[in-house]
DNA sequence: AGTGTATGAATGAACG
DNA sequence: CGTTCATTCATACACT
């Protein structure tokens, strides 16, 4: 009983769909949040080529078709539309008849806790493409960071895991492990100057230098030297960014042999040239909760509509500010001298 | 955690869901009954005013919404259709195979007992709008019968009991207990000059005054007479009447000192007329097996669709003839001389 | 306590 | 565009 009925489709690359027959689409969280975003942006019929444009810009998210995006919004406005048809008549004396449409465009609760229970393991799916034999890398809660002044730092870890672990502990987000290999290949970091992508580049490169000091050991060969961090760095240079951010983003990507790619007029446009170039699949990104564009952001959001389309990272959306700067102060970092010319309007980028 | 997410209305009456955690609907069993009424009789897909009316309907029997109905008969549908597809398809050398449709559109075997386990439980919710610290007035097996000639009845009480009891062991029905001043506040009693619901007037009166005298030894305050038992009665008057029943039906009622309220036309805008002067949530009535109206109710039916939702309570439903007979002789009602008017076809009502 | 079944809820895919 | 079908997820309950 119970066969396989479909899957009449031929030799499809075993996506790998968790728990799913694949007989149908089934969309990962981020399509779902995108689609979700225009359709409470306003949007309901999409036209032949938005269809395409969307379809094209979900398809980094997991396997997806145009008629996929067709139906959603078909199925999405219609069940709108009879809600509320319910809504008004059957509001007589009864249990629920509030809210007019934004409740019923987000997500409903219940399935806000479906999402955000599946969001690592969707996000994961993303990643996953490759094998998965190869090392992987915790960035929640911090592994370690073996750099410098290890010690110093130890104080400070334990005292965020444990705000890390209550904080997984409340959304029932469990580490997100991500793989090195896929990491530094078609993910990239945008670098701005600012704190917050400074931690970030120190986060980077701690994990970097932790597994690769791992798969040298295991290797058992002690005698070559680490090479050097390279992960692709964007940076975006806005023109009202102060002289000296400019500088100092310049001098830390020497100091860290980094190879900026510089995008400065259209933003999009540029990204995208420099994913043509090489594709991108991620971009880490220095957001924190608080930020002006961290509004709806996760540790895992796709990019935006009319961006090209890939994973934004934030590794560390849920840091204090106290936890930024506490960071930078024992990296003894130099950037704690530009810290009065940071101003939050300037310091972040990418959407 | 965990909170109870929906029902973003405001204040519901807390719906004594008794150990679910109310994150769904769970039907009771009268609005099951009511749908798989409504699904044997035929209908597959209501129309959303259909399904507004059944809801408001079945809102009489518990928290419901139109959702509910919407995803009941969609999912009943849809599972009679699978079943249909297995049983095709699975036809090959299995346990079972037999049976075309008519075996599924009843209900299960399994979901019966399930019925039938939690008649009384669902039912005594319903009841369960006060409080519980009342005393109890048990309708099955009959407690006592104190009126006159106890002694005569004790002989056919035990043999009526003992019946009682085959007939609770068989469809595992225990005695149900209804309240008292829940009984005489919101319950009508649907009197029709017929010998079952003769039958029926007398038992309601002994209990009555059984419960008020051991309500009033209790206080013990001896001297206060008993007041008149003044159970609201409906009188459905069908123009098939024979003029007998009628005059007997109204000397009966003087005798008793009932006020009778009757209806002659349309039954049901007149049931609704009385339900809105005063709630009614509960009839009383004389049917028995066998009677044409007989079909598919129980002690306990919840009224059909396109009636005002009531409760349908048939304490003598399981009384054979001779039993009414017994009763009635013994009882030397006057009703005694009109047996040979009454048909069944002209004897019931409502329904 | 784990397992299987029944079933409420949701939603993708389509039909007319 | 409203409606309906098919499939799947999630949960309550029963059984052992």
């Amino acid at each position: 009983m119970e066969e396989a009925v479909m899957s009449g489709g031929g030799l499809m690359s075993s996506s790998g769909r968790v728990g799913t027959k694949c007989g149908r689409w089934n969309p990962t969280a981020e399509q779902v949040k995108v689609l979700s975003d225009l359709f409470s942006s306003g949007l309901r019929t999409p036209t032949t080529e938005q269809i395409q444009m969307i379809s094209s810009h979900l398809s980094s998210f997991g396997k997806i078709e145009s008629k996929n995006v067709f139906y959603w919004f078909q199925n999405h406005k219609a069940r709108e539309r009879h809600h509320h048809k319910k809504r008004r008549r059957g509001g007589g004396g009864d249990l629920y008849c509030c809210t007019t449409t934004a409740l019923k465009t987000t997500p409903d609760p219940k399935k806000d806790a479906r999402g955000a229970g599946e969001a690592t393991e969707a996000a994961e799916m993303v990643w996953d493409r490759k094998e998965r034999e190869i090392e992987t890398l915790e960035l929640f809660p911090l592994s370690s960071y073996k750099l410098q002044e290890e010690d110093k730092w130890r104080s400070l870890r334990s005292e965020w895991r444990s705000e890390m672990a209550l904080f997984n502990a409340e959304i029932n987000d469990p580490p997100l492990d991500l793989r090195l290999s896929f990491l530094f290949e078609e993910v990239a970091f945008s670098f701005n100057g600012g704190k917050d992508s400074t931690v970030l580049l120190h986060l980077l490169r701690a994990e970097y230098y932790l597994q690769k000091e791992k798969t040298k050991q295991s290797n058992g060969n002690q005698l070559d030297s680490i090479p050097e961090c390279r992960i692709r760095t964007i940076y975006f240079e806005t023109p009202c960014a102060f002289p000296e951010i400019n500088s100092f983003t310049y001098e830390t990507a020497s100091n860290y042999d980094l190879q900026l790619e510089i995008i400065s007029l259209d933003f999009k446009s540029g990204l995208e040239t420099l994913m043509n170039e090489k594709p991108i699949k991620a971009i880490f990104l220095g957001t924190r909760i608080g930020d002006p564009n961290a509004v709806g952001q996760e540790q895992f959001s796709p990019s935006s509509l009319g961006w090209p389309p890939f994973m934004r990272v934030n590794p560390i959306l849920d840091w204090s500010y106290r936890d930024v700067w506490a960071f930078l102060l024992t990296c003894k970092t130099k950037n704690a001298k530009l810290r009065m010319f940071l101003s939050d309007s300037c310091s972040r980028v990418c959407v």
